[in-house]
DNA sequence: GTTGACCTTCCAGTGACTGGAATGTCTTCT
DNA sequence: AGAAGACATTCCAGTCACTGGAAGGTCAAC
């Protein structure tokens, strides 16, 4: 398979899965011609790393998975594992941004929004003591 | 007012505030012996760009927020859309987030987690149809 | 005069791509 | 046989917002 028909089957610009080829994610053969050449497992890999970073797994977490994917005798506790720890990550980045939503919205509501200078969010941003920090 | 002052002041390290500087967000002076000399309104200046960072707004976003504290004639609707539309991507993210999370919560669940290799996880990531996607 | 804390600039690296230039190859049509 | 157009290649640079480190200058205290 050509770097573009397997772009197309596992949905990532060919870009991408030359740029995971360079990082060593995956390992095309070459044709005669110096065309990539993507025998069905490792499209299979583009295409299992392409889902794990729509949940957000780092590069280095796609790593991991795809060597426990490889691995006939891993244990689905380390698998677990890294999905937990992930998992955590995003729930700390969750709560972050609904910290900042709320601050925000509460300025939002307090700020008039016409054509006159005077603005609660400024004066929060400047340091002023608000009402809810 | 040298830059180790002004970091502690504003509790944004030293190399973020040169790096500032650089791009144009602060212009402090310079004493005879080439050290910044940051006077009172360019250390306002960071404080308020380190509370709207932690509110997670981009730099252009600070900069633009900046023109608008330093301007008496704004609009404080202008303020207000800016930060409403930071709110909206806010949105989006926690959002894309808690898909991750609901989804990778189902997974882990169905994942024994033990010393085998049989794993829902990997085969979802894999592609195989899973009970909830 | 020497230590140590502070300051300076400059260069390189992070993560995960993305865009573009310059060039080569394949397929199809005339 | 030649030309067009779609594909492929490599390499370099840019993104965002810093962060680390090297190599060196300055200042205050002992």
């Amino acid at each position: 398979m050509n770097i573009g028909e397997v772009a197309e089957a596992c949905g990532l610009p060919a870009k991408t899965i030359r740029y995971y080829e360079e990082i060593g994610l995956v390992a095309p053969d070459r044709k005669a011609n110096g065309y990539r050449d993507f025998p069905e497992a490792e499209g299979h890999k583009l295409a299992f790393v392409a889902r794990a970073r729509s949940l957000g797994f780092s590069i280095e977490d796609c790593r991991a998975l795809l060597a426990l994917y490889d691995d006939p005798h891993r244990a689905s506790s380390d698998v677990r594992e890294i999905v937990r720890s992930h998992v955590r990550g995003i729930d700390r980045k969750i709560a972050d941004l609904q910290g900042m939503r709320d601050t925000l919205n509460h300025l939002v509501e307090r700020c008039q929004g016409d054509e006159r200078p005077e603005c609660p969010i400024l004066d929060d941003l400047a340091g002023a003591p608000g009402l809810v920090r």
